[in-house]
DNA sequence: GTATACCCTGACTA
DNA sequence: ATAGTCAGGGTAT
């Protein structure tokens, strides 16, 4: 803490984004894991850093980042009008979007988001939060805030590989395990493979990632949309199939969720909404509890 | 194309 | 109290 640049760097400063958020329901909507809001700031890593953040109205207090680095992973660098542009058809949307107005679908790392989306695979959300923070225990780099609480980064895809199959097992990831130290061991030779993956159109980047072991439709389409803004994609969870049928009759949450149930889901979404359909599925994933108690 | 058993943990019920 | 059931994606057959 004698370093001058470390302090300086936990300084908070103020800004005022030039378009509206709403922090809460972005950063605790189930899009990411490492968030933490006690009284009213928020706390997590990203990018590496202990970043602080706490809305005040209009304006944003944070520390430990730039506010270039929020614009960009707050995804405040477009009009609200243009996204949804992109996606609102109707009033089934267009009531989900009036209800959690200034959700944003945040830019994640695409390494993190992919093996954070390994270890959703059949898993809730307060799961999934303790297995990451246990990979992030084992193997990330340690950060001590000013306070002297200490934080784990998020581990490197070299760190992660390097950690035995056993030592998995041990973060409770169950048999997530194997597929994590398969993927992380292929990733870790391959520092190229997200700017390939990044370049490709929609459907082959989605052949691509489910090339890796461990991850089908539902991973994929979260990691595309999540760690490499591929907007179209269109995450469908079980609570997406009852809402999908609810609200346009598509699908059958009676019958067996086949992949082929999948597709057809997800590409009646993709024609229907459009270029933004992920923004839409986040909307709707937002208030799903009303559409499972039929308050909609 | 589809059905089924299996992987593992946690939450819930009996 | 402990056993049984179920939810939740992906894979192998």
């Amino acid at each position: 803490m004698t370093d001058r640049t470390e302090m300086s760097a936990y300084e908070v400063r103020v800004f005022e984004p030039e378009f509206p958020l709403n922090l809460d329901v972005t950063l605790s909507c189930g899009q990411l894991f490492r968030w933490k809001k006690q009284d009213d700031t928020w706390q997590g890593v990203a990018d590496g850093k202990l970043i602080t953040l706490r809305q005040d109205g209009r304006q944003l207090h944070f520390s430990g980042c730039s506010e270039a680095f929020l614009i960009s992973y707050l995804h405040l660098d477009c009009a609200p009008e243009d996204i949804v542009s992109g996606f609102c058809c109707d009033t089934h949307i267009t009531d989900a979007v009036s209800r959690t107005s200034g959700l944003r679908i945040v830019r994640q790392d695409p390494w993190e988001c992919l093996i954070s989306y390994l270890c959703a695979q059949n898993a809730n959300i307060p799961f999934i939060t303790r297995m990451i923070e246990n990979l992030c225990h084992a193997a990330g780099e340690s950060i001590t805030a000013p306070d002297g609480t200490v934080w784990y980064a998020f581990p490197t895809p070299d760190a992660l590989s390097a950690l035995s199959l056993e030592e998995k097992r041990g973060c409770t990831l169950g048999y997530r395990a194997p597929y994590i130290h398969k993927t992380a061991a292929a990733i870790a030779v391959d520092p190229g493979w997200a700017d390939r993956i990044r370049k490709l159109p929609f459907e082959e980047a989605r052949r691509v990632l489910m090339a890796y072991p461990g991850i089908g439709p539902k991973v994929a389409d979260c990691v595309l949309l999540f760690g490499f803004q591929k907007y179209e994609s269109f995450p469908v969870d079980t609570w997406m199939r009852m809402i999908m049928h609810r609200l346009y009759g598509v699908g059958d949450p009676e019958k067996s969720f086949t992949p082929a149930e999948y597709d057809r889901i997800r590409r009646f979404a993709q024609e229907r909404f459009g270029p933004y359909a992920g923004y839409a599925q986040e909307y709707l994933f937002a208030i799903r509890e009303s559409y499972a108690n039929g308050k909609f």
